[in-house]
RNA sequence: GCACCGUUCGUCUAGCCAGGUCAGGACGCCAGGUUUUCAUCCUGGUAACACGGGUUCAAAUCCCGUACGGUGUACCA
């Protein structure tokens, strides 16, 4: 029986933007599937008709492509288990309602909304809660209350029903979890859950044990806010006389502060994206933001997610997708819910970004060059990202730290001037200038040599002429190593550069 | 309210199942070092077993209780 093959889904309903903790459920399906040579399913869970949201379904598809998450079976793949879309498979969901009333394990039941929110308020002006299961159902309007002809005859004549569950009368079921181990619950406490609504479709209970049997799911690995619902799921499982899928519940992904789940509104209240896309939605036209605009690298945003919540057990953390497959495993996944925190997935973007191919990140800064106004060679651009890349996390972060190698300076930094330019630095700055026209080697090494054999010589004293020459060159104390910049940047450039300070800074008294 | 799940540095976490480690790592933060500057980088530091009982020679680890938090409790998924 073990030789069943590893088959694991990720159902969302289209209802909005995936958000990071679908991702993650999504992601940890996923890694599962891979390392056990299984098979990776979407299945779309649209039996909700009143929530259906324009857009959600390609968003979907979009956010998977983009963070490489892939799928052996989807609407677009195809696969031999489908359709992938539950309104398409709406056809089956009532049979399978009916041969569980046939086996009496589900029955027909007539009240309306209202009716049961009048009994509801009423129960709780008494303080007390009210169950529709066994305690309760023989005093409702149901298929059970009522005659078989009495049945029959309702239905016939076009009153709305809905099929219910008929939850066994304490009874204790017994569930495993991967995660969570053995979890005990006794029926007295659940419900009959509605496993057929009014409207002809079936509810997610009955609809994902239905699919996720015809599609053989092995294991059925979700969030931790389905583990409420799982003694219903496992009931089913055994109405049926199917056999259960092996479950896992994920935990949460929480808000940075505080306590609770996370979404959207954190997202937008703290400042981070909570969606791996940008998501305009089609009612309000709001538009929330996400990883990808936000400059993150699709690697470095599944490596950041995979380890919130899960660890591989030693102290490694930089993971490609192939080595999450080889390192996942179930039992590694933490119990507790996840805090997301800005500051570590910015340090893995650093991470990704210190390894990308400067041409690469060359392409990507392009249109923000531009965007300031300025024309860059490419290979300029290249040269200049590989100087600077160390210091920043984001693509969008590196013109603030290369621009002075396309741009002379607009002004000199008013505290490094007061600090650096001193009495002297126009004479000696002047001197260093007639030094390097006389350099026909520009490169680093050698004017490095130059210019450091040439202060020895003068005794001029390090700082006092590297730190002028750098206000000069750059416009402030910052940047790369010094001859770097201007090997890059050219001799020409760089006497001009030196010409300009002079002229603007002037003999300081 | 009821049911279920959870609780180790500020955060992500290792260690718990098979009791014995100065409770380990990473992010952040702080300090020092390197450097012509800023940043990077290196070194060091900071800081946690929710609480109370019990079992035991010995408890983060096993048991019970309490507190706190989360999820669920829809003809939503």
């Amino acid at each position: 029986m073990s030789h069943k093959e590893i088959r694991v889904r990720f159902a969302p309903s289209p209802t909005g933007p995936l958000h990071i903790g679908g991702v993650r459920t999504a992601l940890y399906n996923y890694l599962f599937a891979k390392k056990n040579g299984g098979k990776m399913i979407l299945r779309i869970e649209d039996t909700d008709q009143t929530r259906f949201v324009e857009g959600a379904e390609k968003y979907i598809n979009e956010a998977f492509k983009w963070c490489g998450v892939e799928f052996d079976e989807s609407i677009g793949k195809g696969g031999k288990y489908g359709p992938y879309k539950q309104s398409e498979r709406k056809h089956l969901y009532k049979d399978y309602a009916q041969q569980l009333i046939a086996k009496g394990k589900a029955y027909y039941a007539f009240d309306t909304a209202e009716d049961l929110n009048e009994i509801r308020n009423s129960f709780e002006a008494e303080k007390k809660t009210f169950v529709y299961n066994a305690a309760e159902r023989s005093k409702l309007n149901n298929s059970l209350t009522l005659s078989e002809e009495e049945t029959k005859q309702l239905i016939s004549s076009g009153k709305e029903y809905v099929i219910r569950f008929k939850m066994p009368e304490n009874e204790v079921v017994v569930m495993e979890d991967i995660i969570r181990g053995r979890v005990e619950v006794n029926t007295s406490v659940l419900d009959d859950k509605i496993l057929f609504k009014s409207d002809g479709m079936p509810t997610y209970h009955l609809a994902n044990i239905v699919d996720d049997h015809l599609m053989e799911i092995s294991h059925v690995i979700r969030g931790e806010e389905w583990l409420p619902s799982l003694p219903l799921h496992v009931l089913l499982y055994d109405a049926f006389e199917w056999e259960r899928p092996v479950f896992a519940h994920l935990p949460l992904l929480l808000k940075p502060d505080g306590n609770g789940k996370l979404s959207k509104r954190d997202g937008d209240r703290l400042g981070f994206p909570v969606f791996p896309l940008q998501w305009k939605d089609p009612k309000s036209g709001e538009t929330s933001r996400g990883y990808r605009e936000d400059g993150y690298f699709p690697q470095a945003f599944i490596n950041m997610l995979a380890l919130l919540g899960w660890n591989p057990g030693d102290e490694r953390e930089l993971f490609s997708m192939d080595e999450l497959i080889e390192a996942f495993s179930l039992e590694r996944v933490g119990k507790s819910g996840s805090k997301f925190d800005q500051e570590k997935a910015k340090w893995f973007n650093h991470q990704y970004l210190i390894k990308q191919d400067d041409e690469f990140l060359a392409n990507k800064l392009m249109p923000i060059v531009i965007k300031n106004g300025v024309l860059a060679e490419k290979e300029q651009l290249t040269k200049a990202i590989s100087l600077v890349k160390e210091r920043v996390s984001f693509v969008s972060e590196l013109w603030d730290q290369l621009d002075f190698f396309f741009k002379r300076p607009q002004e000199y930094d008013e505290k490094a001037v007061k600090k650096r330019w001193k009495a002297a630095s126009y004479d000696i700055l002047l001197e260093l200038k007639e030094l390097l026209e006389n350099v026909s080697d520009f490169t680093s090494e050698n004017t490095e040599t130059v210019v450091k054999q040439w202060i020895e010589e003068k005794e001029y004293g390090m700082g006092a002429v590297m730190n002028a020459f750098r206000l000069l060159v750059v416009g402030a104390l910052k940047g790369p190593h010094l001859f770097d910049i201007i090997e890059l940047i050219g001799q020409e450039e760089t006497l001009e550069r030196i010409d300009q300070g002079l002229h603007e800074l002037g003999r300081k008294e």
